[in-house]
RNA sequence: GGCCCCUUGGUCAAGUGGUUAAGACACCGCCCUUUCACGGCGGUAACAGGAGUUCAACUCUCCUAGGGGUCACCA
């Protein structure tokens, strides 16, 4: 059997949003899952719309997220170039060789007369399709254009008559009739080819057996199966993805900014958990396994998994998964991806792998990790109305008198690890006979000026350690008149 | 609007003629508890509507509605 070969073909026009890093995953697995090759195109033969950097987003965040091409521009391999504005001569060679077979003609028609013909077709209420004033054209008419050196387009000739049916691995078999089948410009009057010639001749050239794409592409598919057909070619198979939506209305867009890989990074979500989200958007692996690996999903995906309606891309889910994929983490990683978020805050001088301990199970995104750390090099100022507490029965008056025998035994105790520490204040609280919660609860208010801390009392005297905990515990007895 | 496609709880979704219609997120409640979390237990909530086919429809067919895609010298 012939290998399987898949690409990505984005076009370099701004960062690589969720949609498209989606459907660079499906193609990666399913080149992958069969020992297949997976390609990396970029395809910006829109010379208008080109974004500077964006060529480097792509290959950088494909390399971030571990979805590496083995062809590709930056790479190399036997089907380059990989960049479609250097394949120029290919296209035009190609839009020949279907002019010859009458697949194709030169379109001279101005842009003013195909507007025009659009604006009559729409007041009439009939649907625009060109008209194919140039196919009309005699060999001496088209001679004299070129001669007068008139600019032109190639256009598709598509038969006009009978329908068309084409496959898709998740849609099915479809049938248009072919008269609902625009003859689309194939060769632009710059000479650069449209998606409609680039895709199918580079699929083709490259090797590409399985076209995983988004569904956009869906409804003019025949068109590039005729084209196909011109060439003698075998069809690829093609797998179009349902689209990912930011809402039941709108499509997840890269506009309004909402959707680059980046910026989810930015967020504070990992890019594996990202990873893993994504994969599940549209597609199910028919278990209840919902947590993957990239291998793990290598060996789970499968195109009957597809699903065909468009998913809402759910933050909250995601949020989720991110807080699975954060507890997951090994001290050592953990420490390691918190860690400008520490310096941040300037946590990092105080115990990491206490507050390792501390925060992992406690957060959803890194980015809280400053916010939830910030009492720590820094005492807030805070409110007396602080040490009330309901259900305790605390507030500032019955704390002062708990605050100061805590201060004389916070005082008299050397240990400050968290075990010892946590012993000698509930003895006490023993002692007292009071609840844990009449010394802890002001307690952690005066050393912290906070009322919710990650962990309690004991973590974060334990955190602060002995001298700085005795001296905001002071200051804050001072302050409680 | 034409053409094509889709439709299970708020969201992701399993389900392929006979099920008490899974599971996850979110939400709510309880337990744990010095706050916040974690964790544990439990709960609310769905087959878009209408005709058929069939002994039997979430599963098949048709219609309606809703949603999506597409109709570029963009990809």
């Amino acid at each position: 059997m012939k290998q399987v070969r898949t690409r990505f073909a984005p076009s370099p026009t701004g960062f690589l949003h969720i949609g498209g890093l989606r459907t660079a995953l499906y193609a990666w697995l399913y080149a992958k899952q069969n020992d297949g090759v997976f390609v990396l195109r970029v395809e910006d033969t829109d010379q208008g719309r080109e974004v500077e950097g964006a060529k480097q987003v792509i290959y950088s965040t494909l390399r971030a997220t571990g979805l590496t091409y083995d062809e590709g521009p930056d790479v190399g391999g036997d089907f380059g170039p990989y960049i479609q504005s250097e394949r120029k001569q290919i296209y035009a060679d190609h839009a020949q060789t279907l002019i010859d077979s009458r697949a194709a003609y030169r379109c001279f028609c101005t842009k003013e007369r195909l507007a025009d013909e659009r604006r009559k077709a729409e007041k009439s209420g009939r649907n625009y399709t060109y008209d194919m004033h140039c196919l009309g054209l005699s060999e001496q008419d088209i001679q004299d254009k070129l001669t007068a050196g008139e600019t032109f387009v190639v256009r598709q000739n598509i038969p006009k008559d009978g329908d068309t049916t084409y496959s898709d691995a998740v849609f099915g078999d479809i049938t248009v009739p072919n008269s609902d089948l625009d003859d689309n410009v194939l060769l632009k009057t710059d000479g650069m080819p449209t998606y409609n010639l680039a895709n199918v001749v580079d699929d083709h050239l490259m090797g590409i057996t399985h076209v995983i794409r988004g569904v956009e592409y869906l409804s003019s598919t025949p068109k590039y199966n005729h084209l196909y057909r011109a060439f003698g070619w075998t069809l690829p198979r093609y797998i179009h993805l349902p689209v990912v939506m930011k809402d039941k209305q709108r499509k997840l867009s890269k506009r309004h900014g909402d959707a680059s890989f980046d910026d989810f990074i930015k967020k504070g979500y990992l890019k594996e958990a990202l990873l893993n989200y994504i994969a599940l958007l549209g597609w199910s692996p028919g278990t209840d396994q919902e947590i993957f690996t990239l291998e793990g999903l290598t060996k789970a995906f499968s195109i009957s998994g597809l699903s065909k309606s468009p998913a809402i891309f759910d933050t909250d889910k995601l949020t989720w998964m991110n807080a699975q994929y954060i507890r997951a983490l090994s001290e050592a990683d953990f420490i390691a991806t918190a860690m400008p978020y520490f310096k941040e805050c300037g946590a990092d001088a105080f115990d990491l792998k206490l507050i390792t301990q501390i925060m992992q199970p406690r957060l959803e995104t890194l980015t809280e990790i400053p916010v939830k750390l910030a009492f720590l090099s820094k005492m807030p100022e805070f409110s007396q109305q602080m040490y009330f507490h309901k259900r305790m029965k605390t507030d500032a008056q019955t704390s002062l008198p708990v605050l100061k025998e805590a201060l004389s035994l916070l005082t008299a105790h050397e240990d400050y690890s968290m075990e010892p520490l946590k012993e000698a204040l509930m003895g006490l609280v023993e002692k007292l006979e009071i609840k844990n919660g009449q010394l802890l609860w002001p307690l952690r208010v005066a050393i912290t000026g906070t009322q919710v801390t990650p962990g309690g009392a004991v973590e974060a005297a334990c955190l602060l350690g002995k001298e700085e905990t005795l001296n905001r515990l002071k200051a804050s007895i001072a302050k409680n008149k």
